[in-house]
DNA sequence: GCCAACGTTGGC
DNA sequence: GCCAACGTTGGC
């Protein structure tokens, strides 16, 4: 089993919306890295819901994945903001996973509290100018994650 | 809204 | 394959 951390403006999709939906397609991810994250990502991974362009930005929930390596079907849809013209039928460029409601931390768990508990070695997301979307968390870090956002 | 830090595109 | 120009992300 492991940790992923998965971005998203609250703006367009926030944790609240995954709680009342169960479950949701994280389509619209278009970073080959990310992208490679999302394919290895196996049934069971728990993944930490990080709000971005937020205020203030943090880590705001748990949820699961509960579908893996599903060809994104945005790429394909000419009206999606996530078109890709160049993604070829036969072997879709784009995949992602379905992820399912774990929890809501009571409160946000800051980036600002990430960065002062956090090195960018321990924790990718704390890197400056960091701009992945889906990364991995260690296991370590991920446990004091929850213990921090828990208590 | 600004802009630094990226990732991508395309000419050569 | 290099790299300048461009577009995007996301913290502030």
């Amino acid at each position: 089993m492991n940790y992923w951390l998965m971005k998203s403006e609250p703006s367009a999709y926030s944790i609240d919306d995954l709680k009342r939906d169960r479950t949701t397609l994280w389509d619209g991810v278009r970073n080959y890295q990310a992208r490679n994250f999302l394919r290895s990502m196996q049934v069971g991974d728990l993944a930490f819901f990080y709000h971005s362009n937020a205020e203030p930005p943090g880590i705001a929930g748990l949820m699961k994945v509960s579908k893996p390596d599903i060809v994104d079907p945005t790429q394909f849809d000419p009206k999606s903001k996530y078109y890709d013209e160049k993604s070829p039928k036969d072997n879709p460029r784009w995949r992602t996973v379905e992820v399912e409601f774990v929890e809501a931390f009571p409160t946000l768990l800051p980036l600002e509290t990430l960065r002062q508990k956090f090195s960018p070695e321990e924790l990718i997301l704390v890197k400056q100018g960091n701009r992945l979307s889906v990364m991995p968390v260690e296991e370590q870090v991920a446990q004091q994650i929850l213990e921090m956002a828990r208590s």
